[in-house]
DNA sequence: GACATCAGGTGACTTTTGTCACCGGCCATC
DNA sequence: GATGGCCGGTGACAAAAGTCACCTGATGTC
């Protein structure tokens, strides 16, 4: 990708912006950029800004006490962090991993601008208020698939989720790293893997799954 | 409980509000009440109103395809619905169901007034903002208990947080009715708070349980 | 008092999931 | 081309959770 201006960025991914708003945006967001595996945030990091993401892609996820991780959702350009929102405008400790699986670069709008945005610009309320929506419905998601579903369920979800969201059939995640993600191991994941391929669900090879129909 | 105004709620549990926004809200918002076990809101339903609760009790529930409950958490006088916030202001559906526990009286506001309210009373902002920020963690709470634990640990949690909740030591609960929170069978929970009580943690009766220590 | 109903207990069994040990193939690198 | 690390497969077993059948005792009702 081309060495974009924050300018840029927000002309691109925010198009329903007010200009005047875009211009407030463009002279007070600061950008950040990090690399593949980079961790944006961790456990009890306190946030001094919203993070809008402009490129590449973050995955978040849960923490367990004895390090186990807990992938909740991804993040693509265009999308805000929800809990940088909650926790920056209530100076809280935030309570969530999220690990950059791309180079992806960040904008960071400071805590300060924030109650001015939100009550001078229509557009940036009801982007924040779309953010909380759809993220609060994607833990929904989430508490179901482990509420109600046993674990093949899950895997399935999993799968159908990564196709979505990367855009391909073609998934390049070894069997260990889906384990890792939905707190399982990776024997319990092949045999299951396994038996959605006999199924005629997936087809499996080495470090990638092809997903069918 | 005394039959109150909405006036003598709203100064009661919103001390915090401007008075403008006090004597705005009383001139529009519409009480309503439930009985025990009736439902406020059921999955699918579309909500006109942000919910205030200001009496009574409210549990909020997820329901799986095959009519199994989750239980997630409670509402209590002073608390707003997060869901039927975002739910009311993009006129989505919603995915969650609300039971009244006990007799309740709930606050409704317009949506048509939500824009207003959030761009000119900061005690409002605030409000719907920690709103958000509670639901949200509690919700992460919930995953935790049931990504890294197991029931054992989820029932010690549930117990936990029912006592704190109705602040006391003696629950009413069968061991039906905390399975069907969980998700689990009757069996399996008997068997696991006979252990509790072996350690010493609870006392077992009929039609309650006793927090120990 | 006879009866039905409900809360809870228990043993036997199954299914699901996790764990351990070990194997084989692929691949990068020296 | 030998080595070692990663990826995946597999069998045997253990632990956790769910299911089934049936029992006991308390409670309420007619």
């Amino acid at each position: 990708m081309t060495q974009n201006s924050i300018s840029d960025y927000i002309h691109e991914l925010f198009p329903q912006f007010e200009p005047v708003l875009k211009e407030k945006l463009i002279a007070h967001v600061t950008m950040k950029s990090f690399k593949a595996t980079e961790l944006l945030m961790q456990t009890g990091q306190y946030f001094r800004s919203t993070v809008l993401i402009v490129k590449g892609r973050v995955k978040l996820y849960r923490e367990g006490t004895d390090g186990n991780e807990f992938f909740m959702y991804y993040l693509q350009p265009g999308d805000a962090c929800a809990l940088s929102m909650i926790c920056a405008a209530k100076q809280e400790s935030s309570k969530i991993m999220g690990k950059a699986i791309e180079d992806s670069t960040i904008l960071m709008v400071p805590i300060a601008l924030m109650d001015e945005l939100m009550k001078r610009y229509p557009s940036w309320y009801y982007f924040v208020m779309e953010t909380y929506r759809s993220r609060f419905e994607e833990l929904l998601l989430v508490i179901d698939s482990i509420a109600f579903n046993g674990l093949d369920e899950r895997l399935g979800f999993y799968l159908k989720k990564q196709g979505e969201h990367l855009g391909t059939k073609q998934l390049n995640l070894t069997h260990q790293e889906i384990a890792t993600d939905l707190n399982s191991s990776r024997e319990v994941i092949s045999r299951l893997l396994k038996k959605m391929e006999q199924r005629g669900e997936i087809q499996l090879y080495r470090n990638y799954i092809a997903l069918l129909n």
